[in-house]
RNA sequence: GGCGGCGUAGCCAAGUGGUAAGGCAGGGGACUGCAAAUCCCUCAUUCCCCGGUUCGAAUCCGGGCGCCGCCUCCA
């Protein structure tokens, strides 16, 4: 498996510091607000990588944070007048829900950062010990230029940064480019004990002391949004390898924004769309799909009109399904003819193809693609052939076999068909009763030669949006249209 | 100003030296009483433009145009 690699901007191939063991910790969100379209590309992306991982026989720790304490959350809370723990426990739930529908598997660990506050001050201690950091006043900054690697990952020197640098001087610091450690706690704000008094954590250590915490001082993947490259992850590592002298991540993993209209989503633009409002119109293996089909490191513009057809596409696989899971259902014992042959093998070709893809640095884009094709070859030998069902269930085995895979590694597909075309039981544009009624009558009028009829009603019906398909063996199912 | 990315059909998108995956939409056909679904064919002689390297380039090099991101909180 290759994997690119933010550090060495390279595809490096994936070998874990011990064997069969993975570490990997992605930066989680701080609670804040309601998760976006931007959370859930990330929370998805990692998502894959671990559930590819673990499929592929990995023992994977997976650890994702939850930033409770913060500048945000503060001037949240108190703008609403209540407590920062208040903020934070709300949006914690709202994130739960979140990634629950999204069907994201939970992490191993999801450690919050007030809980580790003794971990950061001891980090903080080593690096003071190091004298890397410093005190000025009431807080403490990690001085940049201690540590010469400093800009590594970002790819810019510590030069080029000055120059450029945007950055107000801030008359405590040594640098205009270091960084707060623990900050002293206004009145208001939560505050901890600490060597250097009442204070709160900068957000920067959180992460190098709880990853370190749960995976070790050096692990394997970190990852996180493209942006949090610098300065976030550019300063975990200062922090860590200060500290430890060791490596800190041998992958570093970023994915690619979602912009909207092109542009990057922000609150000023005014362009947020929010999990919740994506999953209240669509199910969330339909944006499962939609960010499968682009690969992970670029971005990706969503909108509205893109989701409406991967919903097409869905539709699709999963009529795919529905037959696969009908002829499973009377599976028989044969033995393959030369035909049927034929077609497994090319399904089971298809199939290692999307492991190939995925090795290749989680091309899901490919992967994805290769289902399809195998989709294809599946529909033309069940539909078109003059196989027996018994040979049709053979190949729905293989096809079956790859469908585990999909459903395991990208979530998608995971519901029996019947559910997922299962029409609401309220909400439908005529009752129930009456839609079953003149389907019953235009199956009459059918037997009875009289198509017109049979017709009215299935153009009345349509128009209600209701969508009629007869069946070979003469049965009619009807579904909502898009 | 510094650093980085991108530009492939109507739309989305994979492909980084060997002759353009896949999906959505569209057109034609098979099947069907007619449809729907499914399948077949079709839909980029060409990959932003101009040069160059090469037997061979969407892929490498040089120049240009356009779009975007980071350098400040940000997934």
């Amino acid at each position: 498996m290759r994997v690119y690699n933010t550090l060495t901007k390279k595809k490096e191939d994936f070998v874990p510091l011990r064997e069969n063991k993975v570490g990997m910790y992605v930066c989680g969100v701080t609670v804040y607000d309601y998760c976006h379209i931007g959370h859930a590309r990330s929370i998805l992306v990692f998502d894959m990588i671990y559930r590819y991982l673990k499929n592929k026989g990995y023992q994977v720790t997976y650890v994702r944070n939850f930033t409770d304490v913060d500048d945000k959350i503060i001037n949240r809370a108190n703008k609403e007048g209540v407590s920062s723990k208040e903020i934070a426990e709300r949006y914690i739930e709202a994130f739960y829900q979140d990634v629950d529908t999204l069907g994201a598997l939970r992490p191993d660990v999801e450690p919050k950062a007030t809980e580790h506050i003794a971990e950061m001050i001891e980090l903080i201690k080593r690096l003071e010990d190091k004298g890397i950091a410093y005190k000025a006043g009431e807080d403490v900054y990690y001085e940049v230029r201690k540590f010469p690697e400093y800009g590594k990952l970002s790819g810019r020197s510590l030069e080029e940064m000055m120059a450029g640098a945007r950055i107000e001087v801030d008359e405590k610091k040594r640098d205009p480019l270091d960084f707060a450690l623990w900050k002293a706690s206004k009145p208001g704000e939560p505050w901890w004990e600490s060597p250097w008094g009442k204070g709160r954590p900068g957000w920067h250590i959180e992460c190098s002391a709880m990853s370190m915490k749960y995976l070790g001082e050096s692990f394997d993947i970190h990852g996180g949004g493209m942006d949090l490259i610098f300065p976030h992850h550019e300063n975990e590592i200062a922090q860590s390898e200060g500290a430890t002298g060791k490596p800190f991540v041998k992958y570093w993993i970023h994915n690619g924004f979602v912009n909207i209209n092109k542009e990057k989503m922000s609150k000023s633009l005014g362009n947020i769309i929010l999990i919740r409002d994506i999953l209240s119109r669509w199910d969330a293996e339909v944006l499962r799909l939609f960010l499968l089909k682009t690969h992970y490191r670029s971005p990706i513009d969503f909108s509205y009109d893109l989701m409406d057809s991967e919903k097409e596409s869905l539709d699709r696989l999963y009529r795919t399904k529905e037959k696969v899971e009908d002829l499973l259902a009377k599976k028989t014992s044969a033995s393959a003819d030369e035909e049927t042959q034929k077609v497994v093998e090319s399904i089971k070709s298809l199939h290692n193809s999307f492991f190939e893809a995925m090795d290749d640095d989680f091309n899901t884009a490919l992967a994805v693609g290769k289902f399809f094709e195998a989709a294809r070859e599946f529909n033309r030998f069940v539909d078109r052939s003059g196989a027996s069902e018994a040979q049709k269930a053979l190949v729905a085995e293989a096809m079956d076999a790859f469908m585990k895979d999909v459903q395991d590694v990208f979530g998608i597909l995971q519901k029996p068909a019947s559910l997922w075309f299962a029409v609401p039981e309220d909400g439908l544009p005529l009752p129930k009763e009456e839609i079953e009624k003149l389907v019953a009558e235009r199956a009459q009028a059918r037997r009875e030669k009289n198509f017109k009829k049979a017709d009215e009603i299935r153009d009345y019906l349509k128009s209600k949006g209701i969508v009629l398909e007869d069946r070979p063996d003469g049965t009619t199912v009807w579904r909502l249209q898009g």
